[in-house]
DNA sequence: TGTACATCAGTGAACGCGCGTTCACTGATGTAC
DNA sequence: TGTACATCAGTGAACGCGCGTTCACTGATGTAC
């Protein structure tokens, strides 16, 4: 067997993207520290030269997939500066996204983050957070500037954005992508954009 | 050790329930014969007298859960008429079981009920689209009535509807019980209903 | 009412399996001289 | 440019653990006579 060594800093890169790869395909139970490792090409044992832990592994697969949804928000408002067109572009892309990374929702509503693991549960729940709040920011300035009803909560507002994206993608998933995810995405953007616009 | 038979019937029903609190207090993860088996009282081998696997258990238990929450649909529909008193009425109840339940978002959104069981995916696929079509109903209903606008599609709104409480769910278990959950349904709720308004 | 028997819920030991993790090792790589 | 050495990524055997499941058994219960 030949014997490729790398550094770590590509290694923990490469292990983070198998094991998200991994779960896109068999889900946060298909998961474990052998089949990463077989689908980087090393020795499960290997692994810990990179990560102290599985539990290490899952956090770096986490930081992933919060950089991509964050960088979504950022490159949309450095695209577009009216806050409904801010707001649709981000939903279709964070839709693409989860589309794309079954991974995305899977390991975010898994148990084996939150459970016995305070520290991580926090840190999802800030990250969550952090989200919540650009798409709240996101609503203000549309409030200010007399295009959202000054009347609503922007945080509430900012929860029942999730509410597009979160109940279809669980029917997309469970009814085997039967669900037409962008056509709910669709409609059911044209009722909210009504519901909170000023015109 | 004493001895206590009792039959299949009520065993399987104390099974099941046994699972359910299981799950609503360590999560399917901390979901095992041998702990279901130690809170009935009897020993890990006897529940392979009421269930002939660990999966069939947990058929058991998405019988109670959709059991549960299909009642309160029709419980609803009995003590209300007005389509968006019904509406109101089913998404609190909702929410109150889930509350009362971790076990319900923990167990449908678990991998573990899908991956792997076509056959059960399937079925919680059926389970949760018969929920949408009462839901759908009503909304129908309500637009015969006049009450709501005819130029919403009954489908999208439904899965909106499951959107106000869901994101909301997680949002509450990720932050350690923090989110208000009843105040957003509450502000929800207002927003909802107005968009949705013939008035 | 008392006895014989079939039924079947409950027992406890044992199994094979995949898992995360450890540890002493090997040998490729980059650096100092 | 060539040699000696430290570093450290990769190896492979081994571990302990909890898991779902099996199996031959025990003995309580209800029923037929």
């Amino acid at each position: 067997m030949s014997i490729d060594k790398l550094d770590t800093r590509v290694r923990q890169e490469q292990i983070a993207q198998a094991a998200m790869n991994l779960i896109n395909t068999t889900g946060m139970k298909g998961l474990s520290i052998a089949k990463v490792a077989k689908r980087v090409g090393i020795v499960p044992s290997a692994i810990y030269r990179h990560f102290e832990s599985k539990d290490q592994m899952i956090d770096a697969v986490l930081n992933l997939i919060f950089d991509r949804l964050m960088d979504n928000v950022l490159k949309t408002c450095m695209a577009t500066f009216d806050p409904f067109d801010r707001l649709k572009l981000i939903l279709t892309r964070h839709i693409r996204l989860i589309l794309d990374n079954h991974a995305i929702p899977r390991i975010i509503f898994s148990e084996e983050v939150y459970s016995g693991n305070t520290h991580r549960k926090a840190k999802l729940n800030r990250k969550i957070g952090r989200y919540l709040i650009k798409i709240s920011e996101i609503i203000q300035q549309g409030q200010h500037e007399n295009h959202i009803r000054k009347d609503v909560d922007p945080e509430t507002i900012s929860v029942m954005f999730l509410g597009i994206i979160h109940p279809a993608a669980i029917l997309w998933h469970i009814s085997d992508e039967a669900f037409d995810v962008a056509k709910h995405a669709e409609k059911a953007w044209r009722i909210f954009k009504e519901s909170l616009s000023t015109a």
